[in-house]
DNA sequence: GTACTTGCAAATACTTTGCAGGTAT
DNA sequence: ATACCTGCAAAGTATTTGCAAGTAC
């Protein structure tokens, strides 16, 4: 059952997965979920990521693949996942230099996304 | 007033520029701090910034100058800032290939800090 | 007086913890 | 029976809002 939390694919609340496995059967309270995702995030299975909007959210950690950063958008909320080697590559570099581990790292962009630049001017 | 707040260098939470803002004599509630902390965010004069440890952290963004991002120490959550040009120029590039704008950017690393790691193994 | 700012206290939102009941071994 | 897991409800923390009082004009 703990699995079912890290089947979905994007980022979600922990409000959005206890929501979303009661919809499949899984009738589980929102401290389960909390308890779990401790649990995951504690394992590396799970990454909690903060867009700044108040609670975090939590997405899967694909074992030894790809590894993806965030774009909120500051209009309609929508966040973007997306990779970029220049970016990782500059980040493990400045491990050398930085007298620091890099264990993790998080990358977040804010500004309007395409979809609202679009929209509007 | 308003201006006290922000004129601390480093980032920190709500309640510590509360509480330093009372040391020097302005008696402030925590409540007006987040109302500063709100209008200053605002007018892009303050940024906040999330470490990942339980309440945010705020910092004020020298106007037209130096940019740097945090690294916190995942054993005595120390925090450390840092920067760095080539990943300035990685996520800056990155603009033109997403289609998303990026108005602010924040990079987070997470690891033992050079302290922990001398003082232990 | 009118408009705006402020601190306090109450309200919210998110997360963690205590606990009693249920399941597995 | 013992050990573990679960959900509910209570407790905690961080942040926001309502409001009456204070200051500026």
């Amino acid at each position: 059952m703990v699995e079912t939390l890290a089947r979905q694919r994007c980022c979600m609340s922990a409000q959005e997965i206890c929501d979303a496995s009661a919809k499949r059967g899984g009738r589980v309270g929102i401290a389960s979920v909390y308890r779990a995702l401790e649990l995951l995030e504690g394992e590396g299975l799970v990454q909690r990521v903060e867009v700044g909007q108040g609670g975090a959210r939590y997405e899967p950690v694909v074992p030894g693949g790809e590894h993806h950063h965030h774009a909120v958008c500051e209009r309609c909320g929508r966040l973007t996942p997306f990779e970029d080697p220049a970016l990782e590559r500059a980040i493990h570099r400045l491990g050398s230099r930085l007298g620091h581990e890099i264990r993790a790292h998080d990358v977040l962009i804010k500004g309007e996304c395409g979809r609202c630049m679009r929209a509007r001017g």
